[in-house]
DNA sequence: GCCAACGTTGGC
DNA sequence: GCCAACGTTGGC
């Protein structure tokens, strides 16, 4: 399984309104950059991610489950992009916030950190555990 | 609201 | 194919 990090502006998308979508989940749609679309290709059922709120919050405040694999984006006509459904699965207990991020060395390679703009990005299975352990996830 | 960083576009 | 200009993102 991978881990992966989906990032969202609240007021366009946020993590309630993923919830309220419930098992059927949703479209990851309007990546409009080609990085982001390749990590949404390499996706298999069962990943994992972390949802983070940009902007506002800047915060991860839940795990959520790649529910359907790369498919044409239906906000556009345009063959280039393509999206993953994604569900929520859990919130985190306690939000894990950038400046905890930055403050924390185990963390300091993150795509997050260096590259902020990226707005889907792979997470290793060390920093999984790590901000899962911050946000005081027990399993995962 | 500002500004730095990054990606994309388009002229040459 | 290079590079300057521009637009967008996102942290502060």
């Amino acid at each position: 399984m991978n881990f992966w990090l989906f990032k969202s502006e609240p007021f366009k998308f946020s993590w309630e309104m993923l919830k309220a979508k419930g098992a059927a989940g949703a479209e990851w749609d309007g990546v409009r950059n080609y990085q982001a679309r390749n990590n949404m290709r390499a996706m298999a059922l069962g990943d994992r991610g972390f949802f983070y709120h940009s902007n506002e919050g800047l915060a991860v405040v839940g795990i959520v489950e790649v529910c359907g694999l790369a498919h044409p984006d239906s906000t556009t006509d345009d063959p280039r992009w393509e999206c993953v459904d994604v569900r929520a699965l859990e919130d985190m207990p306690q939000p894990v916030t950038l400046p905890d991020i930055k403050a924390n060395p185990a963390l300091s390679a993150m795509v997050l950190v260096n590259n902020s703009r990226l707005s889907v990005q792979p997470v290793t299975a060390a920093e999984w555990r790590e901000i899962c352990r911050m946000g005081g996830m027990t399993g995962a």
